[in-house]
DNA sequence: CCGCACGGGGTTTTT
DNA sequence: CCCCGTGCGG
């Protein structure tokens, strides 16, 4: 064994008996600082819960006494029901366990005041943020195209990040925007956020570590509650959590860590390697852990992934072996261009659907989400079931953040940002003179905005019509705060979407989205159901706004490199393995070596999600920005080692933009021959491959647009079994050729649009003048003739 | 207030 | 190339 690491005391309860030695010394060592190196695949989560479980078990603590942090919500539910799943319902929930910013939301609650809050203070998301920033920029007359709010509102997170207040700002850092009033608008935008009762994403970390570390008492009261401590995925804490985290730890110092520095892959929104790198310094006396059987993937695919992680430096060096002895090498696979990248990639899923293989267990991983879209078109075309994970969700829906500004309103009168979304929505006649005025009041006032409005309406400054229809909301806010006590959150929403004029707005509609809009809004209240309070609610919806229509279903995932960190799959195909795209431009120029590597440990993370076969693609041009470059392949194939891989088919990588940055590489693949049998083949291919026999066969619509429903552009697209009709497989650089059976002028019936005309035809896209929904563009699988 | 024309920008993402 | 936000005109 790779650990001889022997716990004698009780030696081995019987709930750590499926796990190895090295994880049992994980979930055994609980007093004093532990760091747990736990490598992919390696049973992290396991001993994490096992050790929480253990403590509770034991009576070393209560579960009140433990603070468990985990980043993501999906994490945390995760880790609730493994426990649960372990220890039976005998134990109430762990308050504590949570992520870093629902925990500090909860501590900063308690003791708002201490912060200048009330402790109904609103969280606001980076939409309100941009917004009151544009707003500030504006007052100090900045011209915004030359300081975007978007640069500032990054500038403002990464200080939260590290922990720095306005004041300190020194003047290095505030050069950063405007001419150095970085750090005045800092000061100013925290300044409106506490009139406003609120705080966003960074202020939960910033504003509670400020509670701890100026309030003697309050860190003590947490430092002794707080029996032990468990950190997961440390390898991604930025300051503030490092801080806030070692302030907790400081007395008991019984804090276990968790993570993998190989996978530290989120640098770029301030969370520090360095924190995991130095753990020994920082709790003398620590014990390091190591996980590293890996229960997931074939030792070809860990031999991969190991030899490429190898190139980085620095690391603290963990080496990953598995007792499975049996796989296939890592595949790689040129290919001439994009389109064909995705035809590959479609002939492949079919090629393992044939064997049986569901789609639920194959990925494909990309770098960027823009790459997705070569996917998609190609498995609309060829029927194959996808679900692309990223882009939209539920409650970043416009339709959905209106409803919830009314309720934020009604919540907490003072919360300006969702007066202003709603004032005017549905449209009252309240333009952005009226709102002005009303601006300009609650300044002279020092009030809310609802005041301000209300004051207004008393004066003669607002004529007629906006007069009317903002008095009207104003007397409708007050009754809804007053209905709010008497009636469930759910109820409420109704209530007011029917009173504000909203549902009616959206009725009138007759754009063939508002119908979604409205089942969207329903599902919202249906929702809202399992909530007792307003409040309860409100903090849900800013706290926990994650993917959770795990919508699962015979579909092959889409996702980035980023998205699949700690999920995996039977198959992965990694595409768009090639310079420029991956690694990506902007990191080689923007971050030098250290983001370099941070690619590579992308690279590591994509690899190290197959459990039986990893496919790596990379296409020898790609039209980026519309415009058409040739590529070279990722320097990270090369660093693969070449007993673990077999790389079927090398293209050439032709001319490169980027050969001249890297003119000391070695061009690595075989030059244009391969090209030349490779157009061959797609020539002899044509109107043959397995994705002409599915598209074939996938004819009927049935299942077809059913998702083209309310959820439509949400954050799981769904792919329909579209009729792909008389089609060639081929994508051959030459664009689809369409259906052949469509011609302008014909009426036909859209799933989702309606009846239509055809207007004009370009290869499979058609412009079609809908007779409700307008001019659109749509592919010619999604139409039928009639 | 809506519709169009123009220009700019276009990794990765959670909370 | 394509999506967006802004700014102007009807």
């Amino acid at each position: 064994m790779h650990n001889n690491a022997i716990t004698t005391e009780i030696d081995t309860p019987p709930y750590t008996q499926s796990l190895n030695a090295p994880q049992r010394d994980a979930v055994m060592t609980t007093e004093g600082p532990v760091l747990v190196l736990a490598g992919a695949g390696t049973g992290k989560t396991a001993a994490l819960t096992t050790r929480l479980a253990h403590l509770i078990i034991t009576r070393k603590a209560w579960p009140s006494e433990i603070l468990a942090v985990t980043f993501t919500n999906k994490a945390a539910r995760e880790m609730k029901e493994r426990i649960g799943q372990m220890m039976g319902e005998a134990v109430e929930g762990m308050p504590w366990l949570g992520t870093f910013h629902s925990i500090g939301a909860k501590m900063l609650r308690r003791h708002a005041e201490l912060i200048g809050l009330e402790s109904n203070f609103t969280i606001i998301d980076t939409d309100d943020q941009l917004r009151l920033l544009k707003q500030l920029i504006q007052a100090e007359n900045l011209d915004e195209k030359r300081y975007p709010a978007k640069q500032l509102a990054s500038l403002i997170d990464r200080w939260k990040n590290k922990g720095y207040l306005p004041k300190d700002i020194d003047a290095g850092e505030s050069e950063a925007y405007a001419e150095g009033r970085g750090g005045e608008m800092y000061q100013k935008y925290q300044e409106r956020l506490i009139t406003l009762n609120a705080c966003d994403f960074g202020d939960l970390l910033l504003h509670s570590l400020r509670l701890l570390r100026e309030h003697d008492h309050i860190l003590e009261q947490y430092q002794n509650r707080f029996k032990y401590i468990m950190v997961d995925e440390y390898q991604d804490t930025n300051a503030v959590q490092y801080l806030w985290l070692r302030l907790l730890a400081q007395k008991r110092k019984n804090i276990a860590c968790v993570g993998d520095d190989d996978q530290s892959i989120y640098s770029w929104r301030g969370a520090e390697v360095a924190n995991i790198l130095r753990f020994e310094k920082d709790f003398p006396g620590a014990k390091i852990v190591k996980l590293e059987q890996n229960y997931r993937s074939t030792p070809q695919i860990l031999a991969a992934a190991s030899g490429l992680i190898n190139a980085n430096s620095g690391r603290l060096g963990k080496t990953l072996w598995t007792e499975i002895d049996d796989g296939e090498k890592v595949r790689i696979i040129g290919v001439w261009d994009g389109p064909e990248e995705a035809r590959r990639v479609g002939e492949e899923i079919e090629t393992l659907q044939n064997r049986g293989i569901g789609l639920e267990h194959m990925a494909i991983l990309v770098r960027a989400q823009f790459q997705t879209r070569e996917f998609e078109d190609r498995f609309i075309q060829i029927g194959l079931n996808y679900r692309i994970i990223g882009g939209f969700r539920f409650y970043e829906r416009a339709e959905i953040r209106d409803a919830i500004a009314y309720l934020r309103i009604i919540n907490q009168i003072a919360d300006d940002l969702a007066f202003e979304r709603i004032v005017n929505t549905p449209k009252r006649g309240i333009g952005s003179k009226a709102i002005e005025k009303i601006h300009l009041i609650a300044r002279a006032h020092q009030c809310p905005l609802v005041k301000g409005a209300i004051e207004l309406i008393g004066t003669d400054e607002l004529r007629g019509k906006a007069n009317v229809s903002l008095t009207e909301l104003c007397k409708n806010i007050a009754r809804w705060r007053d209905l709010a006590n008497e009636m469930s959150p759910a109820e409420l929403v109704r209530i007011v979407l029917d009173e504000s004029g909203y549902t009616d707005m959206l009725q009138a509609d007759r754009t063939p989205e508002a119908a979604g809009r409205l089942e969207n809004l329903s599902e919202l209240s249906r929702a809202m159901e399992d909530y007792e309070t307003l409040g309860e609610f409100l903090e849900h919806v800013s706290l926990v706004m994650d993917n959770d229509a795990n919508e699962s279903g015979d579909k092959i995932t889409i996702m980035t490199m980023h998205g699949a960190k700690g999920l995996e799959y039977n198959h992965v195909f990694c595409v768009g393995w090639e310079e420029g795209v991956f690694p990506s431009q902007r990191s080689l120029d923007e971050g030098g070596l250290a983001s370099l590597e941070e690619e590579r440990r992308l690279a590591y993370v994509a690899i190290t999600r197959a459990r039986q076969k990893c496919t790596i693609l990379h296409a020898a041009n790609r039209r980026i920005y519309g415009q058409w470059t040739s590529s070279i392949p990722s320097r990270f194939i090369e660093e693969l080692p070449q007993d673990s891989v077999e790389a079927e088919n090398s293209m050439g990588a032709g001319q490169s933009m980027w050969r001249d940055s890297w003119s000391e590489r070695e061009q690595p693949f075989a030059q244009v021959a391969g090209n030349i049998s490779r157009v061959k083949e797609h020539i002899d291919n044509r109107g043959r491959g397995p994705g002409w026999e599915r598209a074939a066969k996938a004819r009927s619509w049935g299942s077809a647009a059913k998702d083209y429903g309310a959820h439509n552009n949400g954050a799981q697209r769904s792919s329909a079994a579209a009729n792909a009709q008389r089609r060639s497989p081929s994508a051959f650089s030459m664009g689809e050729r369409g259906r052949t059976d469509v011609a302008s002028g014909m009426r036909i019936f859209h799933k989702k649009f309606g009846y239509g005309i055809i207007m004009q035809i370009d290869g499979n896209k058609l412009e079609i003048e809908f007779e409700e929904a307008g001019l659109k563009h749509v592919m010619d699988s999604f139409i039928e003739i009639v």
